[in-house]
DNA sequence: CAAAGAATTGGGACCGTTCCCATGAAAAAA
DNA sequence: TTTTTTCATGGGAACGGTCCCAATTCTTTG
């Protein structure tokens, strides 16, 4: 069972030279002759020569590998996140090795692990819902692996990060309900271990603020997103003596699962009931009808974040951000308004006849 | 910019101890003094110890590490075909690392050679749609590590893999349309390179043969999987003299975009044309009308992958493919009959009135 | 109490590569 | 031609573990 490798041991013996010259033949040292090379070359080639990454970065203490740990990859957002970390990635030569987590801690800190134990040179996270201990990310920063965060910060950790502006976003998502004449605006929040559901909560309570709409806080319950509590909770504010006539979800899944609830009561949309959405996932644009949401920069998301952690990979001097303030980007968000809050036009509307 | 990692040596020289009991405390090994154990472990814990992982395999010769090549991840598919491996290999101990092609040949043997270098102990493979060269995977198991394929498997390769009924699925697809009345059956099918595109056209060519409908290649395209191509070929069928009143599509993607041709034009579906996609995504419940598919048991096929790997691994003796047949778990799908086919009937239809 | 056996520990080879230093050969300068 | 410099190569340490074998200590047993 045991896998067999040719070593630039077996081909410096068969060219009856040192591994010295071999290795320095199959690196491109200048110090190595035409014609001592072009024989290490081909009979490398021929026998299927393949470094072995784990002695090199056994010796060489970098492994030119990154690794990227994201918390689900079920929805749109994630993969192409991943797809813009990748773009930037191979084109810096660096290897990315993609860890999920299926929003588990505990897996969390398993991967972390796995990625320390292998020494990657840097790692891109996003934390799982659960998290609330940062040891094991505090741990990679003792150890001198950079570390940049998106979407999920830690929020009383000073590390580098990409983030949009959740608070404007979700303060104009609001407003855009207000500004189409909803008065009753639900929210369904986010897990409080994200920083994101505060910031979208305080983005929804200051825009019903500037509008002199009073916070009904009958109309906001925070879940920790799964799609059963969320129709729980959706169909608790449908019950309510005056129900909302809009809601404004914590992100796409939340609001097509609450959709489904209110469209199994019977009630319209957006008619009944004005629905918002977060991110812009790829089914958004796909339901009925089609869900008005916040679009992210998903692949610049995952490019910023990338640039980000090869700056910090190739400073001389590694930033200590328990004395340094870390950097952070901030990208736009974009109001992608939909049937699901402005019903379609008549003129736009697909006509049934032929 | 160096990491500074604590090694078993460090341990070692503060306990005045050698690093072979330290070694041995550490991963153990019953022939340690319990007073030594329990030093060594609260001093490890204390220093923050981090196996190498990178020594350990160099050392040993196996890494406790698997990888997961998959083409793309955009849509739900692969994603959960993941987590499906990931349960299996995490309960098995094993780590998990993924890698993405984007679709990309080049990607594919880039990441094949990284984790061969990386020497992972097994690897679970679904090839891209661009793979015509096997070279890179023939590699793998002439190194010894053992490949399992699913879903995408290369039709000349007599390897370990996990697929489903493409036919029969997409025969009983076809034949579901021929069922509702439909005669002119169009299909789009996939690139050429890939299997399931020649076993589900086979199918649809046989489900209309056995019903005694004449095939006409006019309703026949094969594409490379971009959505651009599915609209253009879409508005071509639709352009025809007498234009198909059902469709079957490889994939959901396909099935969906050509869904907004058919709807742009002001068509209705299914009364005038029909349509049939394949792998019951999660966008194909969310689309409007919801779309018939063919559903395929995800998170069974990971872990049935999964779990063939492992036996492969664990075999004493490896199994040797160029003189033994390759096993072959085939699962089933089932239908999922969607109003894309079946308008909804009046009972189940969803009330507008409160 | 001596001898044998078991339990615990130490010593050192090994894994594949890089890289520094030494050595030898060839080329350039004196 | 001799000396110096440059180029090409070889030798061997280092990286952090595991594991086999030898050495030591502690128990048993005759």
């Amino acid at each position: 069972m045991k896998a067999k490798y040719i070593t630039i041991i077996d081909i410096a013996r068969q060219l009856n030279i040192s591994k010295s010259t071999v290795s320095r033949a199959l690196t491109g040292h200048p110090n190595v002759k035409e014609h001592t090379r072009k024989a290490v070359m081909e009979l490398a080639a021929s026998m299927e020569y393949q470094r072995n990454s784990l002695a090199l970065g056994f010796s060489k203490h970098n492994t030119n590998t990154i690794g990227i740990m994201v918390p689900e990859f079920m929805s749109t957002y994630f993969p192409s996140v991943i797809v813009g970390v990748q773009d930037v990635m191979q084109a810096a030569g660096y290897n990315v090795v993609i860890c999920q987590q299926n929003e588990s801690y505990e897996s969390e800190v398993s991967n972390m692990k796995l990625l320390l134990s292998y020494r990657v040179d840097g790692i891109i996270v996003s934390h799982t819902k659960e998290t609330r201990n940062f040891d094991h990310f505090t741990l990679a920063q003792r150890r001198g692996v950079p570390l940049v965060f998106f979407n999920r910060v830690p929020e009383d950790m000073n590390v580098p990060n990409v983030i949009v502006n959740d608070y404007e976003a979700a303060f104009q998502a609001v407003e855009h309900l207000i500004l189409i004449g909803r008065k009753r605006i639900a929210h369904l929040a986010g897990p409080e271990s994200l920083v994101n559901t505060r910031l979208r909560r305080q983005g929804y309570l200051d825009a019903l603020k500037k509008h002199g709409i009073a916070h009904n806080p009958d109309l906001m319950l925070s879940y920790d997103l799964t799609t059963e509590k969320v129709k729980i909770y959706m169909k608790h504010f449908l019950e309510l003596d005056t129900p909302p006539d809009a809601l404004f979800a914590i992100n796409d899944p939340t609001a097509i699962a609450a959709m489904e609830v209110v469209k199994a009561k019977g009630l319209r949309i957006p008619e009944d009931i004005a629905i918002v959405g977060f991110s812009n996932d790829f089914s958004a644009g796909l339901v009925h009808p089609g869900l008005t949401t916040v679009a992210q920069p998903t692949s610049e998301i995952g490019r910023t974040a990338a640039e980000m952690l090869l700056q910090e990979m190739r400073a001389k001097v590694k930033n200590d951000y328990t004395i340094k303030k870390a950097p952070t980007v901030q990208l736009s968000t974009r109001l992608i308004v939909r049937e699901s809050t402005v019903p379609e036009e008549k003129g736009k509307k697909v006509m049934k006849s032929k």
